[in-house]
RNA sequence: GGCGGCGUAGCCAAGUGGCUAAGGCGACGGUUUGCAAAACCGUUAUUCGCCGGUUCGAAUCCGGCCGCCGCCUCCA
């Protein structure tokens, strides 16, 4: 059995077949920078992370592209009527490209540190205008468009199947809506492709309409089609953008194109925090940035970045994440655990005598791989994948307990761990910072000094000063652990 | 009100018709240790929001109810 995904356009979960063998074309809705990236965009990119990852694993050449929106659209209906790039431009003395240009780099900065693989072409929308005219000229040519004062709007009641991902249907939104609709409109549905700019308004362009601004779905469509082509293979993004988004990017794009948009839509679900909406107003809003440091209220301490990767692939990407402390820390423990491990092995590869790998443990290894990849293959399953990753920590702990394992065994179990651990779900490391790396190496100093006072201690069998020196460590921050080979430290 | 998603142990979370309801965290007991830590072993859901129904058999399918989350096009 292949991959299987859920596809939200037709609501049943479909093997993946890729429009050309071998190939895949994925386009993923990219952040709007204005402002630093948190829970939400954590989940969402790390769960297409490693679907692209997974894709990569299974041998396909994958083109993966994720837009910045840089040209401001509103995403938080906390504040109607502003552009939340224009309105942050405004509040800090800068100009728009500015702020779009800091958040962009925020954005890829927190991304790498969860381990995410950059995309291979990040477009800005500001960087296709002219594609965005040109296809609002399609649009009106192909009579799905009318232009009503310096506006383009696309004509909904003309594309028929309006409306086949969100499941709604344009009558009942007529008479559902609740907002009043702008008089240019000739259908309340329709939406707006070019936007007449106020005077005052700070991102315009020239057009056959005079100045103005793209409608946000547009750029979606423009750069989807211009990199990937008329029909791509999978399209991903939150729930939250099904409609009217996704639904309008389909209009644009089916519309101009007279093709298929896109073959699998992938959508990830939302995340609380505390088991409530994630808002500035609950002050529950945590920035990756402010986890990675500690440095919110809500949480009891900073978070590695992995660890926080590892919280998300606990869940299926279709299943609410609630981000709390206790999830977190709990997510950390796990992986600590794994990492643990892995050193271990590392370190037992350097000394382990030579052999065959062990017939038994191959066996497992392969049998493990086996039920990774059934448990990814069924819809990226990514909770099993990792519950099979904390079997391969317990077999080799196991193993490990004495000191007979082969250095080719170790190099196996190594491997796996690399390629499933690290390759697919990307919470193992290459390399891990050691106690004695050159970042630490005063540290090392300092602690191997406290250590050798302690030993000395307890070679005299002053056990009460061995454990004051070990509490006062431990309150500092470093946990000591003895071992017959030795005392190593770490930080808690 | 409409559309979509969800409700499984103290917490997080798989499982969507049938072997013992994965895994992680936490807790408790044991091995180990001078004592710890780490690691390993064991215990921790006769039961899957509630009530009915279908079936030889349901957490899993159907109906109803309750609760939670997202979206419902002025701008974006």
């Amino acid at each position: 059995m292949g991959l299987e995904l859920y596809n939200s356009l037709t609501r049943k979960q479909e093997e993946f077949v890729p429009l050309e063998e071998g190939r895949v074309g994925m386009y993923v809705c990219g952040p709007t920078v204005y402002g630093h990236a948190h829970f939400g965009h954590a989940k969402s990119y790390v769960s297409f992370d490693i679907l692209v990852r997974y894709l990569r694993y299974l041998g396909y050449n994958v083109t993966y592209v994720e837009n910045i929106t840089d040209v401001g659209h509103l995403t938080d209906d906390a504040d109607e009527g502003e552009d939340k790039i224009a309105k942050k431009a405004k509040t800090e003395h800068k100009h728009p490209m500015a702020i779009a240009e800091y958040y962009t780099r925020s954005f890829f900065e927190d991304m790498d540190k969860l381990n995410c693989v950059r995309p291979d072409i990040s477009p800005r929308a500001s960087g296709h205008i002219t594609e965005q005219i040109d296809l609002v000229k399609t649009l009106l040519e192909k009579g799905y468009a009318y232009e009503v004062n310096g506006s383009v709007y696309f004509d909904v009641a003309k594309f028929k199947s309006y409306g086949k991902l969100s499941g709604r249907n344009i009558d009942e939104m007529i008479t559902g809506t609740r907002v009043d609709t702008s008089p240019e409109k000739k259908n309340p549905a329709d939406f707006a492709i070019w936007k007449k700019a106020e005077p005052n308004h700070i991102m315009q362009w020239p057009s056959p309409w005079g100045m103005g601004y793209p409608g946000w779905h547009l750029e979606c469509s423009v750069m989807s089609m211009k990199y990937l082509g008329k029909t791509i293979d999978i399209h991903g993004g939150g729930m939250e953008n099904k409609f009217p988004h996704h639904e309008c990017e389909i209009a644009q794009s089916e519309a101009a194109n007279d093709a298929l948009f896109v073959k699998y839509w992938v959508h990830n679900n939302m995340v609380t925090v505390d088991g409530q909406k994630m808002g500035k107003s609950l002050n529950n809003f945590i920035t990756l940035k402010q986890a990675f440091a500690g440095t919110h209220e809500k949480l009891t301490r900073q978070y590695d970045p992995l660890a926080i990767r590892q919280l998300v692939l606990n869940s299926h990407y279709r299943s609410p994440l609630d981000f709390s402390d206790a999830a977190l820390f709990a997510a950390k423990s796990g992986y600590e655990k794994i990492s643990s491990c892995v050193i271990e092995v590392r370190n037992r590869i350097k000394t382990a005598t030579d052999g065959e790998v062990d017939e038994t443990v191959g066996k497992t290894l392969e049998d493990l791989k086996e039920k990774f990849e059934k448990a990814m293959n069924n819809d990226l399953n990514t909770s099993v994948a990792l519950s099979v990753l904390f079997e391969l920590v317990r077999d080799t702990q196991k193993l490990l307990q004495d000191n007979k394992t082969n250095k080719q065994t170790l190099e196996a179990i190594d491997g796996l761990f690399s390629l499933l651990g690290g390759d697919v779900l990307g919470i193992v490391k290459d390399e891990y910072e050691q106690a004695g790396s050159v970042d630490n190496e005063l540290m090392d100093k300092l602690v191997k000094i406290l250590v050798e006072q302690r030993n000395e201690a307890r070679k005299q069998k002053e056990y009460a000063r061995a454990d004051e020196i070990r509490k006062k460590i431990d309150e500092a921050g470093v946990v000591l652990e003895d071992s017959p080979n030795g005392t190593s430290w770490r930080i808690k």
